[in-house]
Order: structure tokens, then sequence, then C-alpha cells
DNA sequence: TGCGTTGTCTTGACAGTGTAAAACGAATGT
DNA sequence: ACATTCGTTTTACACTGTCAAGACAACGCA
């Protein structure tokens, strides 16, 4: 049999094969893609039979729920991070949205699976509840540029579709390496460029 | 070239597989998603046998190259048909915006295959053609706004970054069903949310 | 007319996929 | 010690994309 025993020593394999299939995925997602993922590729990585996963997810798309669920975690963190380096309400959201972009950018198939793909299942709790999070923490951010709850208006909820949108768009443009000007532009640089489009969503309104 | 009759009983099975194929693939698309496009399936609803395809498309790969140029020409058509329903120019470029959204939820899969798969070839000189005439016409909104070249500044680089990346953000928001509010809203109502969130792009710089 | 060539399509095969069922062995409880 | 349970492997099946051989229609040219 050309595949080696999977595993060196004794017991079942890491204890924890959930996680351990998790990280292969991560890998697998990074380097094949969305659309070039394959679940034995992920139980190759993980050195298990292909059929070993079954026991952990349900089947490939829920290893994918899975993966967009702590996706969508440190999508969050990316933001909460872009937005700490500034100060003033202003700031903040433009610094949010660069996390926005800057995640993207950095893990381009993660954020594919996140948002353009059919195969995460969004009525899954955990993936339900790490995407609203990261939805909460925009609005958030747009209230304290309103000064309001953004939710209690129709323009409030306009601002906030306003925002999110040209950020979605900034990055899923950038992604798609369909805007060339920006996506050859040195990062310190694109980045001043980023934050001037993403200012425009609030057009001097108020301080 | 004798074959002309569409239904030749005898002979070969079409007088044109190739747009029959097309044919096929654009409804094998539209049902199953890109996810779940298969070539074997549009080759049965073209009724012929598995291997057919090869003839008149390398891969399936190239089926969905050529279906995505298709896809940018109609796109195109939309954003013209968006803007010539309004007049001046701010009015349209959220015109062609309108189209632009409008032709993302109408084909949601092929707006998915257009702007967020893997599997176009972009270096295919007829979708580059397709694609590149679709943004053109972007520029050419833009500039009627600005009443120059929006190529020969930065300035006009990024109000074209920011007009299209608002459009592309809504929409693919909208595809993705994450902005239940939006997507909630009646069809006129909706409109006019997006046609003022749209104009934000450009706030008040002038008439 | 007949014949060779080309182009179109079918058949069959192969490797790879996702997933279900069954077999097997390690871990655990008593 | 034994039975049970759980994690994993093995096996199997239907499906995919693609390749290699054919069958056969259409065309060019004698």
């Amino acid at each position: 049999m050309a595949t080696q025993h999977p595993h060196p020593r004794t017991g079942y394999h890491h204890g924890d094969l959930r996680t351990a299939l998790l990280k292969a995925a991560r890998l697998e997602l990074a380097d094949k893609g969305v659309e070039g993922f394959t679940l034995r590729g992920c139980a190759r990585r993980a050195m298990v039979s292909h059929a070993a996963p079954a026991h952990h997810f349900r089947d490939a798309d829920a290893l994918l729920t899975a993966l967009a669920a702590e996706g969508f975690r440190a999508f969050l963190a990316a933001m909460q991070a872009g937005r700490q380096a500034q100060a003033g309400a202003r700031a903040e959201l433009t610094g949010a949205g660069l996390g926005y972009v800057r995640f993207a950018l950095a893990e381009p198939a993660l954020f594919q699976l996140m948002f353009s793909s059919s195969r995460p299942d969004f009525d899954d709790p955990d993936l339900r509840q790490a995407a609203s999070a990261a939805f909460e923490d925009l609005v958030a951010n747009v209230g304290r540029i309103r000064g309001d709850n953004p939710r209690a208006s129709t323009a409030g909820l306009t601002d906030v579709a306003a925002a999110w949108s040209i950020v979605h768009g900034l990055a899923a443009l950038l992604l798609g390496q369909r805007m060339a000007f920006l996506n050859n532009l040195p990062p310190d640089e694109r980045d001043d460029v980023l934050a001037a489009i993403i200012a425009r969503t609030f057009p001097l309104r108020e301080g």
C-alpha cells in the first residue's frame, strides 16, 4: 500500500482530530482555494484516512461551515485591530475598514468562503453567531459616528449599508485583481487611497 | 453549412452544438450555482454524450470562460439600460449602478462566476475584452460627472474606485442575503435607498 | 460516382471526489 | 476479564473531469 500508515505511535490520532482537521482545512483552503478544496485533501494533510473526518463533521460543507465561523472571528479581530490603531469616530471607522480589507487580502480564500460561497451553512448557530458579531461591530462603529443607534432609523441603516458596501466592494474587487491601479500601489500608499475612499461614506455631515 | 435547419433528425445531433452547450450551461449555472455546475450536466441538458463538449471547449473552465464573457456583455447592457433611463451625469451614474445591482440580483450565479470565481480564464481575449468594455462604461460615467478623463489623475481613479466599490459591495452583500433590511424592502423602495447610497460616492462636489 | 480526409459525436476507461456501511482496534466501564 | 463504545480504517458506490479509441457524417476531390 502506497499510503503510509498515518500515525507514528500509539493510541488514537492526536486525541483531538477535530481541531487537527480544522487546521488542515485552513491550509487546504489557503492553497487550493474554495473551488479546489477537497475533504480528502484535508484528511491527507491530517494524515488520517479519507473517511475519518465523517466522525467529526457531518460532511464537507460542515467542515467549511466551521472554518467560516473561525474566519469570522479572525475577521472581527482584524477589524478591531484596525479600529484600535486610530482615535476618533471617523478615523476608527476607516481603521476598521482597513482591517476589513487587509483581512481579505491576507486570507483571500477564507474571505471568499465567508462571503461568496454557498457551501457554509449560515443556519449553523456557531457560524451565525460569529457572522453577527462581526456585523455588530460594524454597526457600533457607525453608531459612534452618528451618535445614535443606527438600527433605529432608515437613515442609520442606510449609513451602515453604505459603509459596509464600500468596504466590501473594495475588498472584493481588490481580490479579483480587477482594479489594477489599486492593486499595484505600494501598500502604504494604497492604504491612504483606501482610507480616502472609505471616508467618503460619511460626507462631512457632522463632526 | 449544409444543415442550417433547426432540427435535422439525421446527421449530426446539432447543427451548432457549441451554442447549444452555451445555452445549456447558462441553465445549468442558474440552477446548480457555480459550485454545483457540472460539465456532464451541461452535456445532458444538450442531450449529447458526456465527452461531446470537449470538441468545442477545451475543458469545463473554458466553457465557464465563454459563459462569463457572455455575462459581461449582458452586464454592460444592463448598466447602459439603467443609465439611459436617467438624465444628467449624476442620475446616469446612479442609474447605471442600479443596473449593476439589478443584474446581480437577476443572475446571481452568473454574477458570482464573473466576479468571485477563479474558474474563468481572464487571459482569454474574448472574456478580457468583454470585461474591459464593462469597465470602460463605468469610467465613462464617472468621467461625465468629473468632466475629464478619470484616468488622468489619482483623484479620478479614486472616484472610479469609490463608485465601483460601493456598487459592487451592495450587489455582493445583497446576493449573500446578509443585509436583511435591504433584502426585505419592496423593490421600488429598495431602489430609492440604493440610489441614495450610490449617490454618496460623489459628495456634492459639483452639480 | 467513389474514396480519403476531416470534423463531430459516442463509447469506454481512469483517477479522483464525497459519502455511506461495515470491519477493526483502541479505550473505557464494570 | 469482558463487553461496550468510540475513533478510525477499509470497502464500496455513484458521480465528476478528462483522455483515448472508435463510429460515422460531411466535405473535397478524383
